[in-house]
DNA sequence: CTCACTTTGTGCCTGGGTTCACAAGCGCTT
DNA sequence: AAGCGCTTGTGAACCCAGGCACAAAGTGAG
């Protein structure tokens, strides 16, 4: 590496113009909107989406000024409209393909869940390594063995894969998929998988949810009787405060 | 609703000394600790640890003096001690009794996901509106009706609720939980909930990481080959590059 | 006891993100 | 045709977070 001056570009950077956080927030912005636009909404100003979508409005005006200039002043933001220009940034004006490796218990809920395809998704191959597995049918798809992991992402054209294997297995299977050509990564495995640059992975994971949960409930019980009755240990403690 | 001054506290503030963002890191931090524990590794650099956890050292290390100083100059941190202590400011010490509402795919996944014990949590109660799962056993576990939310809430002194229903009820569910007296709530509807001030509310949402993900993948596919080679929708798309 | 080496803890700077506040723009009414 | 009220789009200030770089502090060798 030259000593370029490459002036900053830390991690993600940004991309094109819209911001990271950004990003993250057009997808609640398309719920509420699509809601709606069920219910026959045609117009609807940034202080009622906002709230619709739990942001400051100006937050959601600066967000969707990224997008272009598609309000209007006075009036506010056609529905229709804007789902189409929000969906368009979003990628989601045609169906992804979608990879799901590992069919346990999340796997199978997530095959199962009919939200992705309403939302420009369709997952079209199921993998995994336990034979008992191989040839069921889940959600209307077979289920395949890992060694078609490859052929499947090539047939298919598949960029997106979901990971809900255990973890002991995620990078072995990460790295399967990034070789075969998947560059998005879904991540339900508690890991943190090493991939090349070029590839985005966000990972969900809900131990790691709960125990910021636990950290906020922690804080509020020590609030309230800074007495810590938090002894050392006791998992089966009947009476607390007597 | 006076117009009381209420000076900032704009969102989560800052909760004593550790940043959120901070707070979001620990079990990470955590989980790469137990397993060089599990390692028989006594003693860690913030270097490698950084690594480990897929953090930059300096910020690890800014991280960890928010609760204290517990490493020593020269030699690194103690791994048992870290643990120890990192389990306590995330409130790990004891068990936090969880409860499910909804036991459809997903609710099951997740009662049945063995990780949460593990982890300083034990999910106590599983209710479910389906009289046709009343009374089913899952994980060892029976499901409730839903209308004994409020005593199961009492009776176990629930302060975690994780809501795994349809998004079209999830606002409902919520308030019944959060007047049974849960006061952080693990959110997998699609929906934005309203929850009083000092309700804690955290959400996974997978359809929108998987729009993340779309969108940095149309951006690649935009840069790279500005034909876009993604007509309509083509599913049966069989030979590729031959 | 001193010195060299290692690693922590943190001051400081930079950059991104959030929010306020307001000018610019639009439509409706008179 | 002009004015008025409403809403967008954005400049600017503020705040949080990340990362560099280094002094402080400990260890071990000689
Ligand atoms: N179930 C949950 O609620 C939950 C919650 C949080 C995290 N997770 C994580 O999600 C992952 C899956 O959880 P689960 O409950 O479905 O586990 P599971 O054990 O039920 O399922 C794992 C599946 O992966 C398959 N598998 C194993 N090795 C494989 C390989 N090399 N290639 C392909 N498939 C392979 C197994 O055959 C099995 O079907 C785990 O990493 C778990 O930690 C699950
Ligand atoms: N399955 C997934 O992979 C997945 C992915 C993303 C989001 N989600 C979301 O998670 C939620 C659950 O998904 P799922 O696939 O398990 O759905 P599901 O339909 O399989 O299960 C929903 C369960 O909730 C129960 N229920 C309905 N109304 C209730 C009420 N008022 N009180 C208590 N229980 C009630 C139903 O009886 C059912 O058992 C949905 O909001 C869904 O959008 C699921």
């Amino acid at each position: 590496m030259t000593s370029a001056p490459r002036p900053a570009s830390p991690r993600a950077a940004r991309t094109r113009g819209v911001p990271e956080a950004t990003v993250a927030r057009l997808p609640v912005y398309l719920r509420a909107l699509s809601a709606l636009a069920d219910e026959g909404v045609s117009t609807v100003s940034s202080e009622e989406l906002a709230t619709a979508a739990g942001v400051n409005s100006a937050k959601l005006r600066k967000d969707l000024s990224y997008l272009g200039s598609y309000g209007t002043r006075g009036v506010g933001y056609d529905v229709g409209y804007l789902v189409y220009q929000v969906s368009r940034e979003l990628g989601l004006s045609q169906d992804w393909p979608v990879i799901i490796v590992g069919l346990g218990h999340l796997g199978h809920a997530l095959a199962n869940y009919g939200g992705f395809v309403s939302r420009g998704f369709a997952i079209r191959a199921l993998v995994d390594a336990d034979p008992d597995l191989v040839g069921v049918e889940v959600a209307g798809l077979e289920v395949r063995p890992i060694g078609e992991l490859e052929q499947l992402v090539a047939r298919h054209g598949i960029a997106i894969g979901v990971i809900a294997t255990p973890a002991t297995v995620a990078q072995e299977v990460c790295d399967r998929l990034v070789s075969a050509g998947v560059s998005s990564i879904l991540n339900f495995a508690p890991t943190v998988l090493a991939v090349p640059e070029e590839v985005e992975v966000r990972k969900v994971d809900l131990s790691i949810e709960l125990q910021i949960l636990a950290f906020h409930e922690q804080r509020k019980v020590g609030a309230a009787h800074v007495t810590r009755e938090l002894v050392e240990a006791l998992p089966g403690r009947a009476a607390v405060s007597s």
